[in-house]
Order: C-alpha cells, then structure tokens, then sequence
DNA sequence: GCCAACGTTGGC
DNA sequence: GCCAACGTTGGC
C-alpha cells in the first residue's frame, strides 16, 4: 500500500467533480512531467490511497481522499488532438504519457489548508511543502498521511 | 497580477 | 554538453 497526493486545479477539475463522475472514477489525464510520469507508470499500484490536493485557488489545500483503482496505462489525451492535453509528437506505440484511474472515496471533513501543512512539525520534510515544488503527483509516507488524517 | 522556482528547448 | 531564452506552475 502505497500513499499520494495528487494535485488539480478546482477550476479545471475538482474534488466535486471526481465525485460526480460515473462510477465517481476519472483517469488522471494531463500530467505532463517525466517525473510525475514515472510516479504514475511504475509506482502507483491498485489500492494505493491519495490525497486530493487543490491548487492554484483561493485556499490551496487537501480536500478529499482517493483510491487508485486501475494502475498506470498509457494516456489517451496525449493521442486525442481535441485534447487540450494532446501532444503531437507522441506515437501510441511508443506512449510517453501515462494516467492511473482514481475512484473518489470522501471529502476530508474540511479543507486542511497547505499553511498548516507547512506549519506542521512531523511534515516538514513532506515533498509538498518544500519550496519550489511543483510536482502534480507526489509520494507520501504512510506517517505523513497519518498525521494529515489526524488534522481533519 | 506578480514573480520565484523549475522544466524544456534549441543554438552553438 | 552548456546555457540563455522561454514556458509553466502555483503561492501569495
């Protein structure tokens, strides 16, 4: 069992609308950083728990919990030239891109806020709040999301 | 809207 | 392979 956080944009695509989805289950398309890439291809398993981080908004913090329920496959945005995600110089038989489905699990019972986050001692060496990071899929351990869970 | 941080691109 | 230019992310 492995533990993430994975961040979006409420206005491109939110907590709400994960959970309004069929199924309340939505590939995790658009991520277009190798490193993040490698998270979602070769690290995230089904089963593994995450955390639904919003950014870029009013009150950027984590707002729900996720469950991975397919493993990493090749991103179908990539190939779709409608996409706002496409990118031309990908070739399905050779796919660069990757997504992992997530299935919407809860909301935390309010928004735990990325200033506490950064004010939380047992989380200062959390990817999340170090400065500078920008990564959209990142790894947690099984304590910080422990001691997130216990800040609801 | 500003801007720091950081990734990518492309000339050389 | 270096590095300047440029684009993007995302907090504030």
């Amino acid at each position: 069992m492995n533990y993430w956080i994975l961040k979006s944009e409420p206005e491109a695509f939110s907590i709400d609308d994960l959970r309004n989805r069929p199924h309340q289950t939505e590939p995790w398309d658009g991520v277009r950083n190798y490193q993040a890439r490698n998270f979602l291809r070769d690290g995230m398993q089904v089963g593994d728990q995450a955390f639904f981080y919003h950014s870029n908004c009013a009150v950027p913090g984590i707002v729900g919990v996720m469950e991975v329920v397919r493993a990493g496959y090749p991103d179908p945005s990539a190939f779709d030239p409608r996409s706002k995600y496409f990118d031309p110089r990908c070739d399905p038989a050779k796919p660069v891109w990757f997504v992992v489905d997530v299935c919407y699990v809860r909301h935390t019972r309010r928004v735990i806020a990325l200033a506490e986050l950064k004010a939380h001692e047992a989380l200062q060496d959390m990817a999340l709040v170090r400065k500078g990071n920008r990564l959209s899929v990142l790894p947690l351990t099984e304590q910080h999301w422990q001691t997130i869970l216990a800040m609801e």
